[in-house]
DNA sequence: GCTACATCCTCTAGTGACTAGAGCATCAAG
DNA sequence: CTTGATGCTCTAGTCACTAGAGGATGTAGC
């Protein structure tokens, strides 16, 4: 019998917010929990490996809907790996895409700077590049 | 006298929604045009400029707040371009601080995927460091 | 028992930068 | 003169929370 604890308790365990862990409640990412007498919710331990789960998957950047899925499928321990694997790996791309995009944001921003001659607002290269589109190296954007 | 258009004919000239440029203005981005006798928006070539200087800041990631003031710097030519520069220097850096924790995340999700056996979810790597963050090789997040 | 103070409850609204849609008026072309 | 495109305003939705109001309950010290 593991005693049961309020949601401030569950919060520090699982290094949540109280507010976000009504939140999950409310969007349904965690199951609402026992209520005391006094109407305050009553968690167990199992409520903390859930939180934790969602907080170190919310930190690798998975989307709460990604989240919803991989709970589901861990709560299925027979089930395949594959459809774990399969949002792992669409998750990957996405980190991927993003990445590349930033990066093509880094190259033409630097350049911007580089070009800068830090005179007037007048002679400003950015400003001009910001103005005229076709200034750009590349146009992906 | 270059003629005056409509909101739909600047959108295009531009390259941004209508709707857009409503709320452009809307937040004080774009001036309130004139109106017609039928209360519709009228444009002069001046909106198009101040709406493509928008819109490529906007593609480059510039955050709205930026590119008011950007654009409040580029009405007063006289001013150093140095207030620009800065507003550029803290994007670039901003977009550097995203791809650095991107590029942890990449490492972080590529690992896990590869420790992937294929097997059943009971076995699965995946859902076995999502619930235990001491399984991650940093511990950055 | 009393008094603070912390913690809990629910509900609403705000974030950024739009997007979608309702419901209606007006315009241009055939 | 009709039809379809375009315009108007206003509200609500997106995502993943965060902040705050206003009130109830719990706990610790005296």
């Amino acid at each position: 019998m593991t005693g049961s604890f309020a949601i401030g308790a569950l919060a520090q365990a699982a290094g949540v917010k109280v507010p976000t862990i009504r939140y999950y409640e409310s969007i349904g990412l965690l199951p609402s929990p026992e209520r005391s007498e006094s109407n305050r919710r009553l968690y167990g331990e199992e409520a903390v490996r859930r939180l934790r789960f969602i907080r170190h998957a919310r930190e690798l950047g998975f989307e709460i809907e990604d989240i919803q899925q991989l709970l589901a499928l861990s709560d299925d321990p027979k089930r395949p790996c594959k459809e774990v694997d399969a949002i792992a790996q669409r998750h990957l791309a996405d980190i991927n895409s993003r990445i590349e995009r930033l990066s093509a944001l880094k190259t033409e921003v630097s350049r911007m700077i580089k070009q800068c001659a830090k005179g007037t607002v007048a002679q400003c290269r950015i400003i001009d590049v910001l103005a005229h589109h076709e200034h750009c190296l590349h146009d992906a954007h």
